[in-house]
Parts: structure tokens; C-alpha cells; sequence
DNA sequence: GTCTATATAATGATAGAC
DNA sequence: GTCTATCATTATATAGAC
């Protein structure tokens, strides 16, 4: 559970032999991970060792190199999770990530897209619980997971649950611009892994009438005030 | 459940008779509630019906008014929270807020702190989880809630776990800068109740073997190599 | 392709009249 | 207390030389 480094495949070509637009979308890529989208293009362009000008000539605008990044980031992802695809876990590919140095920067990334939303942001919560579903699909079909009354709704509620948990201990924690993705997945473990576990288990409340309850309500709903 | 505006006291005073001072602030709320602390001064003062410089003039500086809005807001909360000390549930309090139209403004201004970081977000957090830990705690008195390793966390977990889907659902779905607070509760509770209940009820995991293999782990672990 | 220099726009904040 | 007018700063984006 905690030294899988075994995403095999080739670590994004970082070399300094790169085209100077290669090389300024990767910085982009650092710094809007490192810094969020409202970072300058000045700064940008400094990481990158180039001038502003030249960023804004290979990629026209701000936003257009923010969508570049946004693309090349999820081919990356794409890549690891295609690669990975014999792996049965599908689900844990992206805390594995989380935890592989190289992948860190991409991690930030889509980070920060899930903080300021946006079409990447809806694309990524989509395979997030795409993937959660598929691996408690072949658990239930195991024996080892309890099946549910809507798995796609399930879920979806540990998609939005997990990411928004983690989402809330970053606002939280680092309020200044820099944020340590791996110290906060870090934290999130220590802090969360219990309690989560615990209730995944042995749920939260011992009868079974709330559920019963609202089960009938939405069985029978009184009357559609919309 | 769902129709319970019972929250009795005065609906704070919005009415035209204020100091230009208290005007401002209110706009601010709305403002900075609405379209996030990014909004320029100009439309505050634009909302207060008030000049730009009017409001340095009050205030100060952009930070001093956020910072006298979160003061106001909270203290709002607080009166609310006290006011319906005798109810029992007060974890539902801010659900009902959230709920009561005249509330609306200063939901989505708790939000946009939350969104944002920094210390009321903080405050705000905790006191969450201690809402929900004293909640719970009754309800294991009772019989109604099952006992918990460390109740603490639990109460967190579920508070980040909470909080987090909102902020994920808002972000989202609503990437334009005005939010519609209500309709995205709304739409928390309709696609989330069912598997949330669901898992509090019955769990996820079919087996212990996850869960025990943590705690031997914890109660024994291999190497601290950090 | 790459740079320097500059235009343009937005925003927080100030000066000073009334 | 309140306004108009303006400043200073910062950001994106452009023009044009090399």
C-alpha cells in the first residue's frame, strides 16, 4: 500500500533539448500548479528563461496556453492510465501518481483546474468517478464490496466526497500560493484514513430507519413543488 | 426534513435607514457572497449606491472591508446558532440557514471564505466538526449512532467529506462567477442523499479485512522513515 | 524565433473640493 | 460625509527591430 512506485513508463520528457514552446508550456504547467491560474505570464516566461513576448507569440494568449497545458496534461494522465490499463486498479492510479516525484507537478495541475473549475475540471470528476465505479463494480462482483441501490450516483458521492475533502484540506492549510501537493495527500492519509475506513466498514448509524424513511419518501414523493 | 424555516429571530435589519457605513458592508456581502473576492471595489460601491472613494473612506482598505464583512457575518451566525441553542440538532442549524432566503447572502459569503481560505474559514471548519462531533456523540447516547475509534476525526472527516462535495459540486458546475446558493444544495441533496444514507447505513466494504489490516498497522508500524 | 519597448486596460488607493 | 478627478501599479497584449 505505500511504495508502488511502479507506474513503468517514460517520465515526460523534461531534458533541456526541448523547442522553446515545449519548454514554456512546461513551465506554464509548473507554475499554474505551483501558483493557480492567476499566476503572471511574466513569471511564466522567467521559469521558462524566455521573454513574456515570446510566450504570448507561440501560444497567442493566456488563456490558449492555459487550454495547451490543460490538453497536455491530460494526455499525459491518458498515457499512464492506458499504460497502466492491465493493472486491475484502476482507481488507485491516481494516488500512485500523487506520489511519484515526476507526476507531482502534473498532479498540482489538475489540481488546480478541480479548484477553479472549468471544462477539465468536469472531464477529470467524470473519470474520477467513472473509474471509482468500474472498481467497486468488479469488488461487488467479488464479494468484497456491498452493491448499491444506484452505483453511478455511489460513485460519484466518493468522487466528490474524496477530492472535495481533499480540495478543502488545501484552502485550509496553505492558504499562501505555494502548495506541497504530496505533504497534503500526506496529511489527508494520516487524518482521514480511520475514520473513512471505519465507516466504509462498520457505517455510521446503527439502525436502518433514515434510510427506510427516505427510501419511501422518494418511493412515494408527496408532491412536486417545483 | 424539508420544510422546517423555523429559525424564529430577526431577519437581520436590510432596510434603506442605514449609515452609508452599514450600506456598504451589506453590499460588500452580497458582492463578495455572489461573484467571489475578486470583485473590484467599483461594484460594491456601484451595489452600495455610493461612490468608490466613499468606501476607502469607511473602510480603509479592500481587506479591512472583507475583514469587517467576515466580523458581521459572523456575528449573524453566532446570534443565529445561540438563539436556537435549545433546539438539539445543531448540525442542521446551517443546513437551515442555507435553506431561509433572508440567510442566502451570508451562506454564500461562508462559502466564498471557504473557498477562498484563510482564518475564518478555519474557524468556520472547526466549528463544523465540533458541531458534528457533539451531534454524533449524542447520538451514540441514544443508541442511534455507532461508537466511533476516535470520534474526533470522525466528526472532521465527515465535515471535510461535506463541505467539500458542496465545493466541488459549486465549482463545477457553476463556473461563471455568479452562484445560485440554493439551487446548488438543492442539487448536493438530490443527487447525493441516497448514496450518502446508503453508506452511513449499510457501509461500503463487505469485509473487515481492509479495516483491520490498518489498525494492526498503525498499532505496529514497520518504520518511521520520514 | 526572439527580443526590447510600449500600448492599453483594470484596479486599489489618494487628493482635495464641497 | 461624500463626491470628482487622478495617480500608481500591475497585467495582458502588441509593434517592430534583429
Amino acid at each position: 500500500m505505500m511504495n508502488m512506485n511502479s507506474i513503468s513508463g517514460k517520465p515526460p520528457d523534461r531534458s533541456e533539448d526541448l523547442t522553446a514552446r515545449a519548454r514554456i508550456r512546461d513551465a506554464a504547467v509548473d507554475c499554474f500548479g505551483q501558483r493557480g491560474f492567476d499566476v503572471p505570464v511574466r513569471e511564466i516566461a522567467e521559469r521558462a528563461g524566455v521573454s513574456p513576448a515570446l510566450v504570448m507569440h507561440h501560444f497567442g494568449t493566456k488563456a490558449k496556453l492555459r487550454v495547451a497545458c490543460e490538453e497536455h496534461v491530460m494526455r499525459i494522465i491518458r498515457e499512464v492510465k492506458t499504460e497502466s490499463i492491465t493493472t486491475k486498479d484502476q482507481t488507485t492510479v491516481l494516488h500512485h501518481l500523487a506520489e511519484a516525484e515526476e507526476f507531482a507537478p502534473y498532479m498540482a495541475f489538475l489540481f488546480r483546474c478541480l479548484q477553479a473549475g472549468g471544462d477539465l475540471a468536469r472531464t477529470l470528476y467524470e473519470h474520477m468517478a467513472a473509474d471509482i465505479e468500474a472498481y467497486l463494480d468488479a469488488g461487488v462482483k467479488a464479494g468484497t464490496v456491498r452493491p448499491s441501490r444506484n452505483p453511478e450516483a455511489r460513485a460519484r458521492w466518493l468522487a466528490a466526497t474524496g477530492g472535495g475533502s481533499l480540495l478543502m484540506l488545501v484552502t485550509l492549510r496553505h492558504p499562501g500560493p505555494d502548495v506541497d501537493f504530496r505533504r497534503v495527500i500526506r496529511e489527508w492519509s494520516e487524518e482521514f484514513t480511520l475514520p473513512a475506513l471505519e465507516l466504509y466498514t462498520e457505517g455510521l448509524l446503527a439502525d436502518r430507519s433514515m434510510l427506510d424513511a427516505y427510501l419511501l419518501y422518494v418511493s412515494d414523493p408527496p408532491e412536486d413543488s417545483s
